[in-house]
DNA sequence: AATAGTTTTGG
DNA sequence: CAAAACTAT
């Protein structure tokens, strides 16, 4: 009989294309996934359910998932000691605390003459294997993307799933998915309640996903990307790739078998999830610090009303609101409503972007410290490859040009629905009658703005220039 | 992965 | 005089 294997289950929820499984043919093996810190509310609910559909998948295949909750650095060494692995198989993590835990649990293992072996799991690429031409990290997408292209024109075809696998005998007993305790509990109202009408977490669910949008949304990428309301507008495969219950791998590879239209805009969406893990690799303070240091210097203004206003989508906005709410029902926000709603909250409410980044964190079933870090440096302007501090969104032109006839604010200020087009953008500035028609009660049924535009983009210009002594490049 | 204000163009 | 082009932020 082979030496068993501890196979450590993290962000790669999945039996297909999965290194870590294959790696394991014949040998005896003890899946195991530790919970050490939930992650924000709303990713911990997902996490609950693909944890679920992971076990019984792996049940159907012979080895039963090990759920512990606890200190990975002591129970992946114990675990392993218990079984007689010699060695710990999992895939690599980009997020700084998990690289230090990986670190950590790797030096416990070897002091007892085991080994943690890290494969690459979750990306295209491995962040730290990506270089310019002068051997530095990308700072800028664009020649990243090149270069990743070029790299990828020999991606090996994605893995089959294993058909069988052996257990590993001396598991101690482990948890039941409830015991984990991710799922809302009274007295907390289940705001997760919508969530099953949006989403199958899961492998299943996420390859019907994946195969939904090939049908349905790729050839029509291209053009429909940027329209929230669209139905299959955009992939909807974020929380998913997040868990790795499907692999960046077999997306790219569907993608291109499928071929035509819309492909070559997805890819390149693909290669935003990588380069923004290629940045927090090297950049590991990203999540926290600004990636431009002038930025250390920038006078927010942090008001926990205007925030919590933003948060509820009570910002008198249309657009934002929508976003905003969206995410509170569903646990996910289409991206160009991403931009205008965290455009909005650090330029013209003027909140530090670190606050919008970690309301996102704990509502997103997404939530992607990489990504997600990224992005909020994007909007805010202090990202390595950011967006020019003096581009501002303007919530009402950015609503009337990508939701023209106002279906997704319709959708999801039901308050407004009645409203006109030409208003659907600007209640605050429709006519009493206007209003009184559309059954809208101003100040009762929706709010005035939270600030003039107007206004909010020259004290955000004027904020900005504040800091532009300091060595921007 | 902008916007606002100004100037120029062209029917 | 509306639309397109240009330009500063």
């Amino acid at each position: 009989m082979p030496d068993p294997v501890l196979v450590w289950f993290r962000q790669d929820l999945r039996l297909a294309d999965n290194p870590v499984l294959a790696a394991m043919t014949d040998r005896p093996v003890l899946p195991v996934h530790v919970l050490e810190e939930p992650p924000g509310g709303a990713a911990a609910w997902w996490l609950h359910h693909s944890l679920a559909a992971l076990g019984r998948a792996l049940t159907e295949r012979g080895a039963p998932l090990l759920l512990l909750r606890g200190d990975p650095r002591r129970l992946i060494p114990d675990l392993a000691a218990r079984i007689g692995a010699a060695e710990v198989h999992a895939g690599r993590l980009t997020e700084p605390s998990a690289r230090a835990r990986d670190a950590e649990t790797h030096a416990a293992l070897q002091a007892a003459g085991r080994g943690l072996v890290l494969h690459r799991n979750a990306l295209l690429h491995e962040p730290h294997l990506v270089r310019t031409g002068a051997g530095n990290p990308f700072s800028v997408y664009t020649p990243f993307s090149r270069a990743v292209f070029a790299l990828l024109e020999g991606l090996p075809p994605p893995l089959p799933a294993p058909t069988h696998l052996t257990l590993a005998p001396g598991a101690p007993e482990g948890l039941p998915p409830d015991a984990l305790r991710l799922l809302p509990r009274p007295p907390v109202p289940d705001w997760a309640a919508d969530f099953p009408a949006h989403w199958t977490p899961g492998e299943e669910g996420a390859t019907a996903r994946l195969g939904a949008f090939l049908e349905h949304g790729l050839a029509g990428y291209a053009d429909r990307r940027n329209d929230p309301a669209a139905e299959w507008g955009t992939s909807g495969l974020s929380p998913h790739l997040h868990l790795g219950e499907i692999s960046p791998r077999q997306v790219w590879h569907a993608a291109r078998e499928k071929g035509g239209k819309g492909v070559e805009t997805f890819l390149k969406e693909l290669l935003w999830r990588e380069f923004s893990h290629h940045l927090l690799w090297h950049r590991p303070e990203m999540p926290t610090a600004p990636l431009r240091p002038e930025f250390r210097a920038f006078p927010w203004r942090r008001d926990a009303d205007l925030l919590r206003a933003w948060q509820r989508g009570q910002t008198g906005y249309p657009i934002v609101d929508a976003g905003m709410r969206q995410l509170w029902r569903t646990g996910w926000m289409h991206n160009r409503v991403r931009m205008i709603a965290a455009s909005f909250l650090v330029k013209h409410l003027l909140q530090p972007w670190q606050d919008g980044a970690a309301w996102f964190l704990d509502t997103l079933v997404d939530a992607d410290l990489a990504a997600n870090s990224a992005s909020w440096q994007w909007v805010a302007g202090c990202g390595a490859d950011a967006a020019p501090y003096f581009r501002i969104f303007n919530p009402v032109l950015q609503g009337e040009k990508f939701d023209p006839d106002g279906a997704y604010v319709r959708r999801w200020c039901p308050e407004l629905a009645r409203l006109p087009d030409r208003f659907i953008h600007r209640p605050y500035e429709a006519p009493e009658a206007v209003l009184r028609g559309a059954g809208v009660r101003p100040g009762r049924d929706y709010q005035p703005p939270l600030v003039d535009l107007a206004l909010g983009r020259d004290r955000a210009l004027a904020a900005f220039a504040s800091i532009k002594g300091g060595q921007a490049a």
